[in-house]
DNA sequence: CTGAAAGCGCTAACAG
DNA sequence: CTGTTAGCGCTTTCAG
């Protein structure tokens, strides 16, 4: 590893002014600038950077810390998260904490003592702790579901996309809409199975039916199982993420059941493949892409400013893009 | 921020003790052992990866840089590396290059800067270069497409699969399939078109018809497109990969063409969505959980035995999946 | 078994 | 404008 006093030799300047030069300061004669570069390159040098870091005390990395890169909804945050990073000249780091509190824990520890600039982060439960990163100055932005510590937040309005996606298939003549949601500790399961909830009362006369489950793909065919094989079976199944509803299509299709005569479908997260499903995939679309661009636009203002106002809190909306899978056929 | 020097002042100790103490090594004063631990608790201390990398010139970070996140193909071979690097006492920090050059040489730098003690690579193109990785004696291992440099390296076998998709297609009694590719500096989609244009060649009486196109939706769309509005247009279609077929499904969805009467498909890459989409989509499965697990385990391999020894190849194989979207139902 | 001291590669403060 | 010096926080000789 040819390092920096190696190229400080070869160019004949002290090491010092290597790192000027290279780190473009302004009061470097342009002569040995130069020289510096030539002996650079020459000798292919690279700086190391995590002595930079240790000296510095700071990097140029984000991590952004999701709870599961098999769903597109992240990924398509992760793109918004990584064009805005790299406008402002940061690396995201992508660390997939799956859903486990462990993992996330492990992550959270990663960037603390890697002292990333920044993290966004995609909570797995509203108590998992960043008092650390807090404590060790490295700004925190929370994205999809919100913490109970004060953090910078961008967030959907899922209740309302929920409530709105119910009233849909009301409307459309469903008689007993269900509900198939994310776990009990994820606030976004619970806003979404609210919002059925409320439309559901608002509506009267129809009584309401949901079930908790993984947001996996595993976790919706095993919802749907239990809630057509109920006494009152549903109609209709609003769902809360396209993970799961890949495991509703596999249940259906198991069972033979025809969506858009046999039962009305909608689910949250336009996922790629949303319209081209047995029945194109009626869906509560979140601006994924915005969230990951407002989440580091966020991040890199905290960075700049490291005076800590008080935390920020952005709240994006959904829209209802109805396909077919929710509209009654029959 | 809390450092040894603090946590040595608390228990009485010496920085180097507390060093000893905390990575547990053997020949440390047990009554000291416990009081330091005890100290670090109360402190909250947490040692500083940066120091700690910079002293012992290595992490145990692995980067994972693949081409599309996008891509569930890739998430599941994240998986795969993800769990045995975990086995392994390595967190992995997931590089997303996009399909882009610059990004992959990006992170490339950043592996070599912060000193990763592996690196997984999935490279855009077969030139990419990774000697400075090798100069900086960091072990490569290299997935999915081959490097023009001698690396550990696994692989699938693109071919055969292409072959035996294309086979399917014209046993089937599709008179006319054409081949839908990735752009031409990726090995893998020389490898799908070779094997598509072996079978056609070996089948004789029909003439070869293929599109190279970035493997993306988008690329999917434009190559049917312009292949349906050719002089002699196709009547079936291979299609090298999962995003790729998602425009393929679009562009047919847009000219009303029935999957099974009016066209056959058939794609690499078993999607979670492939199953449920119009027509079940017929698909050459690659082993992705596997090539992950795979080159996880030659990389902590090559990490514990810096002695470089031969670049070893793996080569997997794929399997068909017929489901219906390649055959013909009319 | 423990502590003092050196040093990983870099940048920032301070003289010159 | 440049060089010398100090030091980021840690691990690892080397004495004791």
């Amino acid at each position: 590893m040819v390092k920096i006093s190696d190229v400080a030799r070869e160019a004949g300047v002290s090491a010092a002014t290597v790192s000027r030069a290279l780190n473009r300061q302004p009061n470097v004669n342009p002569d040995y600038a130069e020289r510096v570069r030539a002996a650079a390159e020459r000798l292919g040098y690279r700086p190391n950077g995590i002595a930079r870091s240790l000296r510095k005390q700071s990097t140029n990395l984000l991590a952004l810390i999701i709870s599961d890169v098999a769903n597109p909804f992240f990924t398509a945050v992760t793109r918004g998260v990584e064009d805005i990073a790299q406008q402002n000249g940061y690396s995201i780091l992508l660390c997939n904490a799956d859903e486990d509190a462990a993992k996330e824990a492990t992550y959270l520890e990663v960037a603390e003592q890697h002292q990333v600039a920044g993290v966004v982060l995609s909570p797995h439960a509203a108590d998992t702790d960043i008092s650390r990163l807090a404590a060790a100055g490295i700004p925190v932005v929370v994205i999809d579901r919100p913490l109970d510590a004060a953090v910078d937040s961008v967030l959907v309005n899922s209740f309302d996309g929920a409530k709105s996606a119910t009233e849909h298939l009301l409307d459309e003549g469903w008689k007993r809409p269900a509900c198939i949601t994310g776990p009990e500790d994820a606030e976004t399961a619970r806003q979404r199975l609210n919002g059925y909830l409320k439309a559901i009362e608002e509506y009267g006369s129809v009584g309401p039916l949901y079930r908790h489950a993984p947001f996996r793909q595993g976790g919706g065919r095993q919802a749907t199982s239990q809630l057509l094989d109920s006494p009152e079976p549903p109609d209709a199944l609003f769902v809360a993420n396209s993970q799961m509803a890949l495991g509703v299509l596999d249940e259906l299709a198991r069972r033979r059941m025809v969506i858009g005569t046999d039962i009305g479908v909608i689910t949250f997260d336009d996922a790629p493949w949303a319209p081209f499903v047995n029945s194109p995939l009626s869906v509560v679309a979140q601006p994924a892409y915005d969230i990951g661009a407002q989440a580091a636009q966020l991040l890199t203002e905290r960075i700049g400013h490291s005076a800590p106002s008080s935390p920020r809190t952005l709240t994006l909306s959904t829209h209802l893009i109805v396909r077919d899978s929710s509209r009654r056929s029959a």
